[in-house]
This record gives C-alpha cells, sequence and structure tokens, in this order.
DNA sequence: GGTCTGACTAGGT
DNA sequence: AACCTAGCCAGAC
C-alpha cells in the first residue's frame, strides 16, 4: 500500500470482529477489546456497539464478562437484546444470566490475527 | 489539546 | 451477593 494506509479506525475494527461472531454464541466487551490489542479498552467497545453503523453487525452478541446483558433499555426495547440472542439459541439463566463457558465464542487464531 | 463520557472490568467493602 | 471505586481506552466537543 503505498503512502498512508486507511488507518481503520478503534470501532470499524471492531465492528469488523463482532460481524465474525456465528448465531447463537456469545463474545465479551473485554473479550473483543482484546483481540483488537488493547485489553482495557472493553469500554470503548461497548461505546463502538452504540454507534453500530449499519444492521449487518450483531451487536447483540455482545455482552459483559459477567454472561449478563449490560444496556438496560436500547430503542425502548429493553430485552431486544436477550431476545434475539434467544432466537438464536442462547439460553439464559434465572437471573438472565448466560453461561459464558457454554455459549462464549472464541475466534480462530489466525482470524484475530488478521486484526 | 484538555475534559468529559460510557453497552467495561476487577477488586474491595 | 449487592454496591462502590478506581483504572483504562477511544471518541466527541
Amino acid at each position: 500500500m503505498a503512502g498512508a494506509a486507511a488507518k481503520t479506525s478503534f470501532y470499524e475494527t471492531a465492528w469488523a470482529l463482532v460481524r465474525q461472531v456465528p448465531p447463537g454464541a456469545v463474545v465479551t466487551y473485554g473479550q473483543v477489546a482484546t483481540w483488537l490489542g488493547s485489553p482495557r479498552a472493553a469500554r470503548a467497545v461497548g461505546y463502538a456497539m452504540f454507534n453500530i453503523p449499519d444492521d449487518s453487525i450483531p451487536w447483540h452478541r455482545v455482552i459483559n464478562s459477567q454472561g449478563r446483558i449490560s444496556v438496560g433499555g436500547q430503542l425502548h426495547r429493553p430485552d431486544l437484546q436477550r431476545l434475539l440472542l434467544e432466537e438464536e439459541g442462547v439460553v439464559f439463566g434465572e437471573r438472565g444470566v448466560v453461561d459464558l463457558r457454554r455459549f462464549g465464542w472464541r475466534p480462530p487464531v489466525k482470524l484475530v490475527a488478521s486484526f
């Protein structure tokens, strides 16, 4: 690439990575941040999800490290994220907690390296 | 370029 | 187990 390489923003990279998460699987903000090379940027990742540019990004598959949904009311629909996940087969515990050991997705090393 | 904001996290009380 | 605090990061003003 000659000259200035298109410096992909943190957000765009996060979006691209989240888009790789398959249906029925979930990842945590901290995980995504780690894949991006900044283990402590979980907050920034969350913010990136808040600013998703289009509907092709499965933002709902990103939850917090506790296996719980952080947001409490996106677009006037408090349970939208949960509903979308359940539709994909993700099971929530009695307290709305997802078993990350069971549904947590781990991307191929090669994929992560490409980011 | 300093300041503020958060869909985060880990640790302490 | 619920609640509070401090640390961290990228973006918007």
